[in-house]
RNA sequence: GGAGAGGUGACCGAGUGGCCGAAGGUGACGCACUGCUAAUGCGUUGAGGGGCGUUGAGUCUCUCCGAGGGUUCAAAUCCCUCCCUCUCCGCCA
């Protein structure tokens, strides 16, 4: 949620703001008339609660002194005041929750150094690395899912009986490499950030918190019986460790991350990109995040994106780092990063990381304050960053593409030895 | 899933209708005493919303004792529903 004061004191900020995101100014006036309307029945609600206590206080003190008559018109006229009160307080119920709906589903402000544009043929390259995009051999272009297929590493037709479409299923040195890139991602960033295995059924609240409820639901699986749903990624749990709670300033930055599988619907997305491994409902990913105080947010955020680029580096793959325009900044997301590696096979880049700066934004709805160091009272909104220190599906895919051999066999990178029971190569 | 006990502030813990945002203790912080430490004494110490004022001066007011409803002039306290924790039983990787 953006802060609603700011809303108050700088609606045209506000407003200029979330132009940049396509929002129409109207949403914004919306919210504002709401927000009032609340604050003057919330005004006469307390004045009126006030008076119902006094009132109370004195019926107290009438009675103590034998005087029943008096106590009785006073509780008469407490209680017509009371009925006004239980009116206001109706209507300012009503009021809270329309404004908290509406706040729920108003974006965050981009960054004023977020580049513009409409959408994702806007994002710029800021950098690359690795092997020349042109350069992979005629051996290295070819479909990981055609590679995998030879080698029997990869069986998604019967991940499609077990599951339905658009899963996927890898086998023998195919699962054991799918299980070292996790194992990289944990080993290179252990010595900053504590392990987490959180999870991966959450409440709605859970969800809430990292705003994917309510707007994207759909994108989301459901299990109704219980009310729970599946994480998409394990920024969800993690960010709602410290919900609810207040954190020291000298615990800051508080550095986190977790391996989980990550479930999405990909509602939106039918058809597309349904062969091999490029989309798929459940995955695996190495996820790193930290709550931050604001100061430190940037260099945070940068912090992340170089972890995420570490373990692509390590691979040798062909990668590059877009910055993500305002078009194209989801919901949440005040700065965005992410970092695309080259498939020779399939000539795409593949988005594999995705490295985000929130500002108070997750904060604010999950309710995750610290206390500023050296004020005695008063508590300020973390900042939270995050990003995917490694996305199975989408690597395993590039480092097939780009690691084939021209007899069919697939070398495993240099990183990834200590993870293959001694493979170097899967034939 | 069944039976029972319980959820109060950073923590422990008292509180069965008004004098309770909440005793007492622990911890933390400040001051005093002390050669230092310790001990002792005194004091301070929750969060959030709104109004007026200020820009970090305050002041008034409301809310919060697991959550949500209800009864009452008045609820931490009484009633209902739900959630969670613990113990025993059942089941089970």
């Amino acid at each position: 949620m953006i802060d609603i004061r700011l809303v108050r004191t700088d609606p045209d900020a506000v407003k200029a703001a979330l132009s940049r995101k396509k929002v129409d100014p109207a949403e914004v006036d919306a919210l504002i008339d709401r927000d009032e309307a609340l604050r003057r029945i919330t005004a006469e609600r307390d004045d009126l609660r006030a008076k119902v206590k006094a009132l109370s206080k004195e019926v107290g003190a009438a009675r103590k002194a034998g005087d029943a008559e008096r106590a009785e018109s006073l509780a008469a006229e407490s209680r017509a005041l009371g009925e006004d009160a239980k009116v206001r307080e109706r209507q300012a119920t009503a009021l809270e929750r329309e404004v908290r709906e509406m706040l729920l589903l108003i974006p965050n402000l981009p960054a004023p150094e977020a580049p513009g544009g409409d959408g994702p043929d806007d994002n710029p390259v800021v950098a690359q690395g690795g092997p020349d995009a042109a350069s992979y051999p005629e051996h290295q272009r070819v479909p990981h899912w055609e590679t995998a297929a030879t080698l029997g590493i990869l069986d998604n037709e019967r991940a499609v009986k077990i599951s339905g479409a658009m899963f996927t299923m890898f086998r023998g040195q195919g699962a054991a490499l799918a299980r070292a890139l996790c194992q990289l991602a944990l080993d290179r960033n252990a010595d900053a950030y504590e392990e987490i295995r959180p999870p991966t059924l959450v409440l709605s609240d859970t969800l809430t918190a990292s705003g994917q409820l309510p707007k994207f639901a759909d994108d989301a699986y459901h299990v109704g019986r219980d009310d729970l749903w599946a994480v998409p990624t394990a920024e969800v749990p993690l960010t709602s460790i410290y919900r609810d709670e207040i954190l020291d300033e000298a615990d800051l930055p508080k550095r986190l991350m977790a391996y989980t599988p990550c479930y999405r619907r990909e509602a939106g997305a039918a058809g597309r990109d349904t062969r091999g491994l490029l989309r798929t409902h459940e995955f695996d990913k190495v996820e790193i995040l930290a709550l931050t105080t604001p100061e430190q947010g940037p260099a945070l955020h940068q912090e992340l994106r170089d972890r995420a680029l570490g373990s692509i580096e390590a691979l040798g793959l062909t990668w590059r780092w877009v910055e993500i325009c305002t078009g194209d900044l989801g919901q949440s997301q005040h700065r965005q990063f992410d970092l695309e590696v080259y498939a020779p096979g399939v000539a795409m880049w593949l988005e594999v990381s995705s490295v985000s700066w929130f500002t108070d934004y997750q904060a604010r709805r999950a309710n995750i304050r610290y206390r500023p160091a050296g004020e005695a009272k008063g508590t300020a909104l973390v900042h939270t960053v995050n990003g995917s220190a490694l996305a199975v599906p989408r690597v395993w895919a590039a480092v097939v593409e780009s690691n084939r051999q021209p007899d069919g066999s697939v070398a495993v990178p240099e990183a990834l030895w200590p993870y293959m029971r001694g493979a170097r190569v899967i034939a």
